[in-house]
DNA sequence: GTAAAAAAGGACACAAATATCCTTTTTTAA
DNA sequence: TTAAAAAAGGATATTTGTGTCCTTTTTTAC
């Protein structure tokens, strides 16, 4: 469904939401640890990520690193997607069609138009810190993240 | 979401049975026109549909071509996807976890299990007969599938 | 102001997906 | 039984995605 690039983007986000924050910034070895993905191939992304309308923050040097705004916290998941261009998961015609809409539909449009639509409202509708607000009232038993755990 | 690949295959099996029959087998030629796909890199695709669980059907030689036998027809779309290897975009997480389940959830899994389960039960239910009579009882506007119009 | 720590950036390597081309095999019809 | 038509198969090319490595720039702390 996701490409490898997308599904780090937005495994590096929510570590970074979760465990860090501006005065307690994560370096991409703790990240590309905590998250299971390659260290150098990560950074590349978080790169898109703080180029690409600034879901994610950085400061270089000593004591540098990565961290979310509360602005970016209030950002869709949806906007990681978009940062690093595969946000068109959401619009595209399961069967690739250049042409399908309820007037033009594609043979398998009736059954996948909820779906999708449902799809769009999942990336569009939760926001970063609605992930971090479920996770924070325990509702998560992740420690699929790494080190980030359920707070007792 | 999916793969050229697999969009190339749902494609040019359903072009195949709306368009073809036994009696009226279609050549590749006419396929890939058909669905807009190259024509060389759909014959390798419709090679592992005739192989793998003979989704489709062919015969070799002067009015050889492809078609769907009446059994294949009965057959879910999710058969499709399994013969060309992608049948894991119904079970796979959204944030490519190795582990996410009920117990151990991803941070997106509670937004997104039930889509999953919706896109499970697409693929598994419909099958390529019911796309085809669907069409047929003209509730598909389809010209998108090149040559194949709603029946008047 | 210098050394060290961190991200940024550039260049390259490797792998997988996508695509093309040519030859071989099978089948049919004349 | 031979020519032609069609799929099957093999080899290779191209492009994109994934991943690594090394150098440069920025920033901080001393």
């Amino acid at each position: 469904m996701l490409s490898k690039t997308a599904e780090y983007a937005l495994r590096a986000t929510i570590y970074i939401a979760l465990k860090g924050s501006e005065d307690d910034k994560l370096g991409i070895e703790e990240i590309a640890k905590g998250i299971d993905s390659p260290k150098s191939f990560t950074a590349k992304i978080l790169q898109l990520l703080t180029q690409n309308n600034r879901v994610i923050s950085s400061v270089r040097g000593p004591n540098g690193g990565f961290f979310l705004t509360d602005r970016a916290r209030k950002l869709p998941v949806k906007a990681i997607l978009e940062a690093v261009e595969e946000a068109n998961v959401i619009t595209k015609c399961v069967l690739g069609l250049k042409e399908c809409s309820e007037t033009r539909p594609c043979p398998m449009h009736t059954q996948y138009k909820d779906i999708k639509k449902q799809l769009k409202q999942m990336f569009e509708k939760t926001s970063i810190q609605q992930l971090v607000e479920e996770f924070n009232k325990g509702n998560y038993f992740i420690d699929n993240l790494k080190g980030v755990r359920k707070p007792c």
